[in-house]
DNA sequence: GGGGTCTATGTATACGCTTGCAGTCACTCG
DNA sequence: CGAGTGACTGCAAGCGTATACATAGACCCC
């Protein structure tokens, strides 16, 4: 029925390992014999199968890439990131999402799934305390992972405390005293970033002796709704905050409609500062620090194809890979009055 | 190294077959044999080689989504409903960007990556006339498509035009005469959904005898920049729209800025309307009609599976599935003042 | 009690490629 | 001119599973 190596060898008058070496560039095949073989395959409307490479090579040609969200902008954009480069060098890519216990769905654990059937694996921000996150490790393959740091892992990621230093430097340059912070959850259940960020947050306020009262600290959860409440929460207090640094864009979103909703101009009344450059960040006027985040997908990415090209020997010692941030000035900070 | 089925066959006393049918449920297999094969396996930490299960069985067990965005949110939405599903039935999903031509890339064709690798292809959205469609299609393994039309293939989409209508009809309701467009693209290389869309809107306006004047038609890319662009255009001419229908949440929210931008109040001095119900168009108060995205890549994924399921009778006739839409009235769209 | 049926299991081949090894042939060099 | 070298190519043995077919009992019924 299909039609394999085997016919397109007969067809093209050499042994099946011709045809094999031929289609794959390997040396030491004569370039006529090359071309021919692979104009007759061509021809033949002839492509490798894949199962039967995988079995006798061991090499499966795919990665995995494994993330706790699919659709969120950041997840997504990292996910496309990778995609590109991953396409570029002829490997499939398995999309694999972990994040369902979030919603309280049963979670099926991911490492039976990967166990013989990727080259790689792509972590994308799963938290230290991850229960997957240890068997992914231990299968003791090409990995990397972003924003997030595994001892022995090959990590790509922003310098998450430094970012958070430079918005709330930015903040207490502006005059504030008084700075709330939305952080995404508890720690216990918290990607590495969330806790990178508050030591950045709690480092530039006891450097500048600012007051850190517990209840300026509130959840966001990561979302605009979640932001918002948070917001409420901080603005409904007898002595709220001048000033509130959100630890994602959309939090912050979420912050900025409250502050409006309570009668505050941001910028003027209320400083707030997102991190991300979310594309609706511009939009909606809001400072923030902003992250290459498809950059990181694209970098990650090369790490594993780097670490497969030197398999099985890709133990090479840990790449810690650290992208640039950059604040950006918009409207919704300002010094503050009174 | 790695441990195959002939060590579990030996740790058990059985054969190989009977190990190859205990584990994946066949029936003819005693009760306690298979749950003896069962724990040995899982205590020798055993899975199925994939590569080996594949070439011996000729299912590959993974299945291609095929889209020409990643990260965009409609499609990022989509991608994860129909992972939901292919994950909870044990199938990989191996993700496929087409849209790199979009960039000025070299456009790598998907074809040969497909042919012997998945076992199904569900295709988000891809124009009718890409020039990537039809090789797929002639592939003739079980396909879906999301949002598109193709004949003898499974569809999974909202009814376009009716969701233009009613966005138009909301508009016209509000005595609104002077309605502009905002679309996508030009005609070329249009989204089903682009065509229908504009088929719903001229429907709508020429029911009501009203003026479709060519100048109040422009293209916002399905961008919050290009539907800012868009706006601009129409609001700069002498004699400017009071309603404009835009095909997207996103190029309406473009729209919404350079409405206020030019000194309009949405909802009072200028109406908008998108299609989508986008996270962000409840935040930014805008009339919308609501279509289930995620649920779209749910039911397309769904149906791929009954086609497997099939195999190698899949070719019954196309399922055509409608999903419903629903009007949802904000702030940004109000009756003609003057 | 013998033929038929059904269940549980084993045997052995096929799946389509990769790759170590061996072989051929044209050259080169001392 | 013979041995050595290097570039090509072929041979054949796997890779690890699925499954058609054969087999062995157990059981049933007339």
């Amino acid at each position: 029925m299909a039609i394999t190596i085997r016919d397109v060898a007969e067809a093209a008058g050499v042994s099946t390992a011709t045809v094999s070496r031929a289609l794959r560039g390997l040396p030491n095949v004569d370039e006529q014999t090359r071309e021919r073989v692979k104009s007759i395959a061509l021809d033949m409307d002839y492509v490798i199968s894949p199962s039967a490479s995988r079995l006798a090579s061991g090499r499966t040609g795919s990665m995995a890439v494994i993330t706790p969200y699919i659709s969120r902008w950041f997840f997504s954009e990292v996910i496309a990131g990778a995609e590109s480069v991953l396409q570029k060098a002829g490997i499939d890519l398995l999309l694999i999402n972990v994040g369902d216990y979030q919603n309280g769905h049963a979670r099926i654990p991911p490492t039976p799934r990967l166990k013989r059937r990727v080259d790689g694996i792509l972590i994308v921000a799963l938290p230290p305390q991850d229960p997957d996150l240890e068997p992914i490790l231990k299968l003791d393959m090409p990995s990397a992972m972003i924003g997030g740091i595994a001892p022995g892992v090959d990590c790509v990621a922003i310098n998450d405390a430094q970012v958070a230093r430079t918005a709330t430097e930015h903040l207490a340059d502006l005059g504030h005293v008084r700075i709330g912070l939305i952080a995404g959850g508890p720690a216990e259940a918290r990607f590495t970033a969330e806790s990178e960020r508050e030591r950045g947050f709690r480092a530039v306020m006891n450097e500048r002796g600012l007051t850190q009262d517990p209840m300026l600290e509130v959840f966001g959860r990561f979302t605009i709704d979640g932001g918002e409440k948070a917001m409420d929460a901080l603005l409904n207090q007898p002595n709220p905050p001048t000033a509130v640094f959100a630890m994602s864009d959309e939090m912050a979103f979420g912050a900025l409609r409250s502050a409006t909703s309570h009668g505050l101009v941001p910028g003027r009344d209320i400083s707030i500062i997102g991190i991300d450059n979310h594309p609706m960040s511009d939009y909606l006027n809001l400072s923030t620090v902003a992250q290459p985040v498809s950059e990181l997908g694209i970098r990650a990415a090369e790490r594993l194809l780097a670490q497969m090209a030197m398999t099985p020997n890709f133990h090479a010692d840990a790449v810690v890979t650290e992208l640039p941030t950059r604040l950006i000035v918009r409207g919704s900070t300002g010094k503050i009055n009174s």
